[in-house]
DNA sequence: CATTGTGAACGCCTTCACAGCC
DNA sequence: GGCTGTGAAGGCGTTCACAATG
């Protein structure tokens, strides 16, 4: 189970090595040569049998008795999650949210990279936002056209989030990570996901409403579901 | 299964019912009177066998034949979501994404209330955002005093979080909506709930740099879990 | 001797399929 | 006839527990 690849790893475990990696790029930092699967388990807030068999879905790089190379650890998990490449980022709507997402020093690291912003309020076209300037919604198929993009953020209101998906996606991009409260409809080949803020304000007031429920979740990372 | 409260409902039908409230608040704005789970099922991107069994665990509100009275079930979801509850929130970070939230809809209806908005740079206190003027994050303590908050939403450097999240605690508020980028620790009755943009990037670049996997999500709510 | 990797047991959500009802 | 509610089957991730290993 060492070597091969396209075994399939499980959803949650993907949702997983994003925290994972943060962890261990802190621990980094610090110096620290190893950890054990108890202390990445402690730090992430999960137990140690599933930080084993989420690593174990990479591969073998674990020692018995000591743990795991940080180091190493850390660049075999940057590398399954793709953040050795180049991701470059289009963000559509650049209200406040849009504006938040362009500053995001998430968005401007690890490989991810904005490509541009677009706009259609004529306003805001012309804005430099961290080094960038507005652009025209309009312009979508030629700015793409010229610069590819990988990935689609859509941060426009509601009633605009579907037609910029299908441009979107028409332009060529592999995924789209969609912050309007819409379920989007796709060609099949684009991944979506969905990011709902105000969804998550409600999980709580579930569960806030529920304290007989209440053991139920802990820390839920989702986003991720 | 029609009366009785307190049955467990398990977290990913709770996380689903805030779509199927979106959806039905659409549908009836325009007039609709009946749904079929088929019809919900599709708007809202699962199978309509998923639809029926989330709903049976609310109740028995479904018509055989006929359908759901979308007007009656849309109320059953809100009561259960405690969207007819008061649920006020206080934001602490007012950057570029607290300012978002700050202005969001979301956060601004349904029962939600912004109550506070707390920042520690001088130049942001006392601005005003949507009606509501920054204050100081010092005086965390004594504004909840005076007016309690039910939800924390936690939107300051990483660094700041766990601290923000000990005080928030500490003062009362039931759960926490977290968007820095570490995993806090709270004491066990305050529930959380984690947004990270960028792990959402990262969960997109994975799947796109392993299209082996291709298949694997289509949409996914989540922030999401 | 501490710690990994993993088969097996377990639990839980999803999907199926159909009886029951309008 | 159309559609709901649900028991049963199925699938999958989590947790357990321990043999294997440096």
């Amino acid at each position: 189970m060492s070597d091969r690849l396209a075994r399939r790893i499980p959803e949650p475990t993907v949702v997983r090595l994003p925290i994972y990696q943060r962890i261990l790029d802190e621990i980094s930092r610090t110096g620290t040569g190893t950890v054990s699967s108890a202390e990445l388990a402690e730090l992430a807030g999960v137990n140690a049998a599933k930080v084993r068999k989420d690593l174990s879905h990479l591969g073998t790089y674990g020692t018995p008795g000591t743990g795991y190379d940080v180091g190493y650890l850390l660049s075999q998990i940057e590398r399954e999650l793709g953040l050795d490449l180049d991701w470059p980022v289009i963000i559509v709507g650049i209200g406040n949210l849009g504006r938040a997402l362009a500053r995001s020093p998430g968005f401007s690291s690890h490989g991810f990279r904005i490509s541009a912003l677009l706009d259609t309020d004529p306003d805001k076209i012309g804005d430099q936002i961290g080094g960038l300037v507005v652009r025209r919604s309009d312009d979508m198929e030629e700015i793409v056209a010229r610069e590819p993009a990988a990935i689609g953020v859509i941060a426009t209101p509601p009633a605009f989030a579907q037609g910029v998906a299908e441009r979107l996606a028409a332009c060529g991009v592999g995924s789209i990570l969609n912050f309007a409260p819409v379920v989007l409809s796709v060609p099949r080949h684009v991944l979506v996901r969905h990011v709902d803020l105000s969804m998550e304000l409600q999980v709580l007031s579930f569960y806030q409403s529920h304290p007989e429920l209440g053991g139920v979740p802990r820390v839920v990372a989702h986003l991720g579901s």
